[in-house]
DNA sequence: GACCTGCTGCGGATTG
């Protein structure tokens, strides 16, 4: 950890890698001198690699040169490296940039008289043929590309066989699966791999720039009570241990849950890992711009419609303003990325600038554009042949993008993390300066990205945490597991836990899921529910039921169906031209001959089928715009506090010192910071206080219709805001009686008391800190969110096992 | 009044 780089960090590699690197690169990037070394002593090693650092050699140099020039095994231990990616387009890509260093080496070997073995590659995700997939079987590559998803595939079909060989496992863009579900899965998958290895291998990470590595490397290295070392006879009898005490009352697992938060982490033993943090600081040219004098009086108004309720209205806007100054970086650079943060805005923004350019000079990326026009678009944009692309954090991770030179940011980005993830995406050839330009779309929001802008250049990202005990997850796999063999459930019990998410699951909450699996379900109303494992109790053992392994390969992986429906050009063939998908809602609420945007292109609607919008394009003509249902971001508490921190100094400075502080700190051009001052005068008049890191503003207002309504304000962010309403809620209506509505959001909440004549105490508004968990929990199950996030953890438990391939899953 | 809510992936084994 931090050790010096060798004076050649080169110097291990067979002489004809070593020739090839120095042909193609003046020298080892900082994460290759610092990482390689560790990688050589079979260390598993966690790289904090920027984009663009050559992370891709990074990670697979070594591995190559081992495979190129250590004797070939027999063919069914051939597969030795296994490379993870979260996203398929990554994964494509890797192979690609692992075909000039193979064939480069290979040409040189050849030169030199040196024996080398040409080694194969297999991807394998959901885009695989059939057959392709029958081929690794029967013939495995040296390196097998895949995802968190076909991973678990793998391990649970026979192919899982050609994965016995592997040494060593990359797991790329980690970040991005450690704080996730995603990654809690993926993390038992690689236990279960761990498993049937013929030894332990090592594993290293790619990652982003995270806080703290230390969480970051727990997750990658698992934990070390995973390997189960006792006989099965014994875990047998140990088994039986546990059938006499009594199962669960409702207060047992109420104080498990408590423990499973509380429990110290001092008993597990984590596995080694091997930081190496060559991230560098990025050196940031920020400016946020406002583009109109004062965002309180706006005087223009927008002439590009927003969608039908909008057709005819000009209301005042400060896009007017925007457009125009966004057409003139876009002219003025070589390409623009555009980062917003929803598909609704990147379809919006595409369209406003295209008219206004009056040509297609931009166009639109995000997740319900259908991947071979992503596919398109992006080898343009990376070609350096598109001047623009507007994009949500579809973008915000994965393929070098070399040919960027200015990143654009419309409103606060999510986070710090992603704020520095999406500038980064700019001019990052080695050393080169990432230029970005933040335009806030109202005032609280350039409060916002003023904190962030300061954050991102203090490189104060949020802190990282993976989830702690996942039992949707531990359900999944352990059905996947035990349909491919039979267990003792001390066995299984150990290569669970040997997953970092999972270190301090307990015994009982873990044969609480094996009683719900097995078919213990706490009431008759369950019954209908199918078992998918047999739990012998007496023997220790638990084995899959008819069906289970069926179940467990057509519902596998964490992330939720949404239900949406897919949009299919007219009359082209079948599985082709697929154009993208819209919102179950949005289907609902149009009509055929109605036209719509999608990837800043017009689309007539011709056909709805039950799962599918047949449409022929309608170029020129004016759509209307679709909206999709995405789970809301959620500002992290972290960066709450810091916009709470700077309104209070801001408050407490005299104005001159405000405007130098905000211009020459947080990146702010003189309007902008005019008028965040202002805004904050604005409020101070109108509330006498500004909501900040210590101060809740609490505001009573009557509706139209004479509803009292309070409104919290607070900076802290919907993570927060969400179970304080929550709370407030369940106070109101033990004190009073009364149902109130809430509604919440990053910048506080809402309580609406309807039939209420008293304006109502503001006291209810702030519970006490020790009844606040209460409050909660007993709020929690009528709201529709506990509903809606039951429904996927069930659904990840197995226990919705609806889902057709290929079909669209209804909501309701 | 003004701004108006992300992304990621996706059967295997066998039969005809």
């Amino acid at each position: 950890m931090g050790s010096k780089p060798p004076i050649d960090p080169l110097a291990g590699f067979h002489a004809a890698t070593r020739r090839w690197f120095a042909g193609a690169f003046d020298e080892p990037t900082r994460p290759q001198a610092l990482g390689w070394p560790a990688i050589a002593r079979g260390e598993s090693t966690l790289i904090l690699a920027p984009t663009g650092s050559g992370k891709t050699l990074t990670a697979f140099l070594w591995c190559l040169d081992r495979l190129m020039f250590a004797p070939a095994p027999e063919k069914r231990a051939r597969c030795r490296v296994l490379y993870i990616s979260p996203l398929k387009a990554l994964a494509v890509d890797v192979e690609r940039n692992l075909r000039a260093p193979l064939a480069g080496i290979a040409q040189i070997a050849a030169a030199l008289g040196d024996a080398f073995v040409a080694p194969a590659i297999s991807i394998r995700t959901g885009d695989t043929p059939q057959s392709e997939r029958a081929r690794f079987q029967r013939e495995p590559a040296d390196i097998l590309i895949t995802t968190p998803e076909s991973l678990y595939l793998l391990l649970t079909s026979n192919a899982r066989e050609a994965l016995r060989s592997i040494d060593t496992i990359i797991v790329d863009e980690i970040h991005a699966l450690v704080p996730t579900k995603r990654g809690a899965h993926l993390a038992i998958s690689l236990e279960r791999l761990e498993a049937i290895c013929d030894r332990a291998p090592q594993r290293i990470g790619l990652s982003a720039t995270q806080r703290p590595l230390d969480e970051v490397a727990r997750f990658l290295g698992g934990t070390d009570v995973g390997r189960p070392f006792q006989g099965r006879r014994e875990s047998a009898r140990r088994g039986t241990a546990t059938l006499k005490g009594s199962p669960y009352t409702e207060a047992k697992i109420e104080r498990e849950i408590e423990h499973e938060f509380a429990a110290p982490r001092g008993a597990v033993r984590y596995r080694p890992v091997t930081i190496v943090d060559a991230g560098q600081k990025k050196s940031l040219k920020l400016t946020i711009e406002v583009p109109v004098e004062d965002m309180a009086r706006l005087t223009t108004a927008d002439d590009i419609p927003s969608g039908p309720a909008s057709v005819g209205d000009t209301r005042p806007s400060i896009w007017s303003a925007i457009h125009p100054r966004l057409l003139e970086l876009i002219r003025a650079h070589r390409s623009t990325l555009i980062f917003v943060n929803s598909r609704r805005l990147a379809e919006r923004l595409a369209g406003a600038l295209n008219e206004l350019a009056g040509e297609t000079l931009v166009r639109s990326h995000h997740g319900s554009i259908a991947r071979p026009q992503r596919v398109e678009i992006e080898d343009l944009l990376k070609a350096g042949a598109l001047r623009a692309l507007v994009a949500t954090s579809s973008l915000e991770l994965g393929i070098d993008m070399g040919a960027i030179d200015l990143v654009v940011q419309i409103e606060a980005p999510p986070s710090v993390a992603s704020g520095l993830q999406r500038i980064g995406r700019g001019g990052h050839q080695a050393n080169a300066i990432s230029e970005g330009v933040v335009f806030p779309k109202f005032r609280g929001d350039l409060v916002a990205c003023a904190a962030v802008a300061k954050a991102m250049h203090d490189g104060a990202v949020e802190a990282t945490r993976y989830p702690r005990n996942p039992l949707d997850i531990v359900a999944q796999q352990i059905v996947a597991m035990a349909s491919m063999d039979g267990w003792a459930v001390d066995d299984l019990f150990a290569a669970i836990r040997g997953a970092a998410p999972c270190a301090e699951l307990s015994r009982s909450v873990f044969e609480g899921v094996l009683d719900m699996l097995s078919g213990r379900y706490p009431s008759d109303e369950f019954a209908e529910l199918r078992p998918r494992v047999t739990w012998d109790r007496v023997a220790g053992t638990v084995s899959a039921r008819e069906g289970a392994k069926r179940v467990a390969i057509a519902n596998g992986g964490t992330i939720p169906d949404r239900g949406l429906y897919g949009v299919f050009l007219l009359g082209a063939g079948p599985g082709a031209a697929r154009v993208g998908e819209l919102d179950e809602e949005m289907v609902f609420e149009s009509r055929v001959g109605e036209t719509f945007v999608l990837g800043a292109s017009s689309w007539r609607i011709e056909e709805i089928t039950h799962d599918r919008v047949l449409v022929s394009p309608a170029p020129g003509e004016p759509g209307k715009m679709p909206f999709w249902k995405g789970d809301r971001a959620g500002r992290p508490l972290e960066l709450g506090l810091a916009i709470g921190r700077l309104m209070h100094d801001l408050l407490r400075l005299p104005a001159p010192a405000a405007i130098d502080r905000l211009t020459r700190e947080h990146d702010l051009d003189a309007r902008a910071a005019e008028n965040l001052l202002q805004y904050l005068r604005d409020q101070l008049a109108a509330a006498r206080a500004v909501p900040d890191a210590t101060t809740i503003v609490v505001e009573r207002v009557r509706d139209e219709l004479g509803d009292w309504r309070v409104c919290v304000l607070s900076p802290r962010g919907g993570r927060i805001h969400a179970p304080w309403a929550m709370a407030v809620a369940a106070k109101i209506r033990e004190e009073t009686g009364a149902d109130v509505e809430t509604l919440w959001g990053d910048d506080g909440f809402v309580v609406r008391f309807p039939d209420v004549d008293e304006p109502p105490d503001p006291r209810l508004l702030v519970p006490e800190p020790d009844e606040v968990q209460a409050l909660v929990v007993r709020q929690l199950g009528a709201t529709a969110l506990f509903a809606a996030k039951f429904r996927e953890n069930a659904a990840r438990s197995l226990l919705l096992p609806k889902r057709r391939p290929g079909m669209r899953a209804p909501l309701w």
